[in-house]
DNA sequence: TGTACAATCCCCTAAAAACAGGATTTTATT
DNA sequence: AATAAAATCCTGTTTTTAGGGGATTGTACA
């Protein structure tokens, strides 16, 4: 049986490495390529791959999201997270979202393939540095923080004074402060400096 | 006259996917690839590529410091970055450190040949998206600061007071209070939050 | 040898954030 | 209906920042 493999990156020297890479792989198909989320959708409408590499970063729609809307609509596809960052974020929030891999970019073709291969198989695959990283940063806590908390550590990051996000928010200012240690406490910073660059790194901004 | 070209990245996709778009270009010999800094300057020692397409973000080096080093030992090689990020700071900086040209990673094979082409003529090229952000961006400006008061920025993001940074560095509490000012005018941020935002966000940190 | 700029230091005041301890009311979820 | 979690509010105190105004020393450059 022929694996058909289908892409999604808005990168034409990453497709064309990719294309070149697997291109005299045994029993694979190609199937060509999309570059943003929507005509990824389009694609689904009339063609069935086995495997979807998905870049996460995507100009419209982020990868996480895509895989999620993916996953919802044909179950079946097995998705592998492409991405040039091997940050622990990253490799949850997808693989969280359903994906069945996750690649970085600087793969060798006996990874990619190895990963296809076993998603195709129906397991789960996290490439070498992946799975280091994730290995690394057991423990490490990622905070889970609520719609409210994230929406004043957003104005926060934009300047707000707890006096400012108490009007904006119509709320007491106690309330806004009463956020902002919760804010301290989870991420475990000593001070805004520190929770703005935290925040910042694990994408939450 | 056939055109040599190297490429250092750290991406097996993207080399291979460059490699795929310019084999069959006329005229280009490709020489090969390094995917690190210190195996990039090795091979410079035996060899001489008329362009370099040099990946902003490596391992050990910053592709930044790597233009420099380069032009300063063979100033007769061309050399055209490559990112994935059409951010102003990154185009600014490497066309500073004397790079000819700067291409992103979703350029079309036309793109890239016709910056190589240019980059051979003796003339600069900037990708078209690149070049919109620059025009684009005229006039917004990315601050300049001193070694200091990056010093005391970077100590601020790790959540230092003051205080601490002032014993740390052997100075006056007062001394960092003025650098601090300092920063938020460059910044022109009205507080810690987004100072740090946006110097994140402009690769500060 | 000016001049600009970096780096250092100082005073004062007001505003904001951090820290410590609470409590009540909604809103989900089982 | 009970429980947990989220969101709201409160009273304090202390520490840190922000904003305003300075000044001095050294270095680099033209």
């Amino acid at each position: 049986m022929t694996t058909r493999i289908f892409i999604v990156d808005d990168h034409y020297m990453i497709i064309e490495g990719i294309r070149s890479l697997l291109q005299h792989g045994k029993g694979l198909e190609w199937m060509g390529h999309a570059m943003n989320a929507t005509s990824c959708m389009a694609f689904l409408q009339t063609h069935q791959p086995h495997i979807i590499l998905l870049d996460i970063n995507l100009p419209d729609v982020s990868g996480i999201e895509l895989c999620k809307e993916i996953k919802a609509k044909y179950p079946k596809i097995g998705i592998i997270g492409l991405s040039s960052y091997n940050q622990q974020s990253y490799i949850n929030k997808i693989m969280d979202n359903g994906a069945s891999g996750y690649v970085l970019k600087n793969a060798t073709k006996e990874e990619l393939l190895d990963a296809i291969e076993t998603v195709m198989d129906g397991q789960k695959y996290l490439s070498e540095e992946a799975a280091l990283i994730v290995k690394k940063n057991v423990g490490s806590k990622i905070p889970i923080i609520t719609r409210r908390e994230k929406e004043v550590l957003s104005l926060i990051s934009e300047g707000l004074t707890n006096n400012q996000i108490a009007t904006k928010l119509f709320i007491s200012i106690t309330t806004v402060d009463t956020h902002r240690k919760n804010l301290l406490a989870k991420f475990e910073a000593k001070n805004t400096a520190t929770l703005i660059r935290m925040a910042t790194h694990l994408e939450f901004i």
